[in-house]
RNA sequence: GCCUCGUUAGCUCAGUUGGUAGAGCAAGGGAUUGAAAAUCCCUGUGUCCUUGGUUCGAUUCCGAGACGAGGCA
């Protein structure tokens, strides 16, 4: 019985503003890598200054997949992601060159490299907004009540407030004709994985970091492209849920002042990165290297 | 100089008819299975400005002082 080895594959992890991708880029040119950018936002044509994508400088001749590919109206989910990436690590391979995964969203990584095996449900549009307009005209423990009918088990793993998660289970459990909690598993990792994670031991030093990333990015425009976004796209949901250009929303309506949107893009992405954090730590497997100093 | 109001958690402020106090934000921790830069959960001891007095007991009442804001001269 011979079991198929495992590709080898390196992944570079961290809150934003840790310098994964510099890191990505000096790992590839080492060991002959293409690097796979694992960010839900850099994914997205446009979305340029607010995400931090690398210049063409920063990219310094290493390719880079899965930046700057999806138009703005066009949905991504980490399905596609997972399709896509597992497609780019066998051509990778194929080509006798490593992959190098660098990233940003925990549950993009964690379907692609850890355990998650998620159910195969498209998003049912019509459906998630029935269910939300239930949500606000008779409360949100009315449609959880829906979700203890289709699924017990897994209603007492979401919290009775978390209406996004409520939603997905019951679209799920009704698309499948079965309770989300008998279609998700747990699956072995596909790959072989050296994980290396950036992180600053003094939160106080990785804030200042992002602070500051912010301030340039202001300084790069980031109005300019944000008011083109809402401009050319109208309220997306996508705009409206990514940092850096949700908070510019509020501005160009008139109802907050230009120092509160940088604020509260500073403070926003604060709260991203802590969140990012706790997606991170409980992969076991990462070995962590210090960023400041 | 006089009058009024204020001084309580890192910040903004509630509150205690006298029995040592609580919200929002911030901060920290966690969850996370096709929206994930989304969504949600948990965590609040702080000389209640200082100092005298009254009281069994004062952050709460009274006096004095300090600081801040406004008003009158």
């Amino acid at each position: 019985m011979t079991k198929k080895e495992k590709h080898k594959i390196i992944a570079v992890v961290g809150p934003t503003a840790s310098g994964k991708s510099r890191l990505a880029v000096e790992l590839a040119k080492k060991h002959n890598g293409e690097i796979i950018s694992a960010d839900s936002r850099q994914i997205y044509k446009e979305f340029d200054i607010a995400t931090a994508k690398p210049s063409e400088d920063e990219k310094a001749g290493i390719v880079h997949h899965l930046i700057d590919i999806i138009e703005p109206t066009q949905e991504f989910t980490v399905a596609d992601f997972t399709d896509r990436a597992q497609q780019l690590i066998e051509d990778i391979v194929s080509r006798n060159k490593l992959p190098i995964i660098a990233g940003g969203t925990g549950l993009y990584l964690r379907t692609l490299l850890q355990d998650f095996d998620i159910p195969r449900v498209e998003p049912n549009k019509e459906l998630r907004k029935e269910l939300e307009t239930i949500a606000e005209s008779e409360g949100v423990e009315a449609v959880y009540d829906m979700l203890v009918e289709l699924d017990p088990v897994l209603a007492q793993k979401i919290h009775k407030n978390n209406l996004v998660k409520i939603v997905r289970a019951i679209e799920v459990s009704k698309t499948l004709n079965m309770p989300m909690s008998q279609a998700q598993g747990r699956k072995e990792p596909m790959y072989d994985v050296e994980w290396i994670g950036l992180n600053a031991e003094n939160r106080e030093y990785l804030y200042n970091r992002i602070n500051l990333r912010v301030d340039e990015m202001i300084e790069k425009g980031l109005e300019q492209e944000a008011k083109n976004l809402f401009e050319k796209y109208g309220e997306l949901t996508l705009l409206l849920s990514t940092i850096g250009y949700q908070e510019f929303h509020e501005y160009f309506k008139g109802l907050i002042s230009k120092e509160e949107v940088i604020e509260q893009i500073k403070q926003n992405t604060r709260h991203y990165a802590k969140r990012q954090l706790t997606w991170f730590r409980q992969n076991k497997d990462i070995k962590w290297m210090e960023i400041e100093g």
